[in-house]
DNA sequence: ACGGCATATAACCGTCAAGGCATACGGCCG
DNA sequence: CGGCCGTATGCCTTGACGGTTATATGCCGT
């Protein structure tokens, strides 16, 4: 499953932006999106074959955190989209000049 | 369905990467994609419902275009995401400009 | 070494999405 | 007005996903 795939998940998307504040354990996650521990393991799985974060064991727990790479992919995926409003935006402002000239 | 979930699907996004360069009516999308037409009116419903489309009609045919509004929210959604890898990068900056200094 | 805690996996179920085919709608032209 | 072209919708099947409960794994303290 790919990034975008992973994120289109709310619970996903709760987790990481929980992720995105600070580190977590599961069990703090657990209590963050309010879910059974199997079904947000779950998630953390997903989440990690889709290389959105990583987990680092510390003695039972295991540290999750976020991995700049996908979303950097996602940006980059997203760029060439920007033009559209910066490219609307240009025209909205001409279409403003003309009318101060007028 | 909200926008995200709408592009996690991948012929979704063959079709929006489409519709970027131009405009296209149904029959070309379905030329694009190599799918049947049903299953590429479904998706454009999808791409509908979640505002990341609109469709103009001229004739018998409807022209699509994208909306910049969704690609906006997602981009806004990412945008504190970007501090990661920025940050990550002033990080290495500094570390390298100690090292100079050694 | 054993019991317990934190996390992962297994098995199962309900739901839903995606694709195909057949068909309905709607505008154009003869 | 009837038929055709372009597109949308209905129906059906299949496969995947998300959630829960029960259970396995792995590490720690005693």
């Amino acid at each position: 499953m790919d990034a975008l795939a992973a994120l289109a998940e709310p619970t996903r998307r709760r987790i990481v932006d929980v992720l995105r504040v600070r580190e977590c354990t599961v069990s703090e996650l657990v209590a963050a999106v309010g879910m059974s521990q199997p079904a947000v393991s779950k998630h953390l799985r997903v989440l990690r074959e889709a290389g959105l974060v990583t987990a680092q064991t510390r003695a039972q727990q295991r540290v999750y955190r976020l991995e700049p790479g996908p979303f950097r992919e996602l940006d980059a995926w997203l760029a060439p989209y920007r033009r559209m409003w910066t490219h609307h935006l240009a025209e909205l402002e001409r279409h403003l000049d003309r009318k101060e000239e007028s």
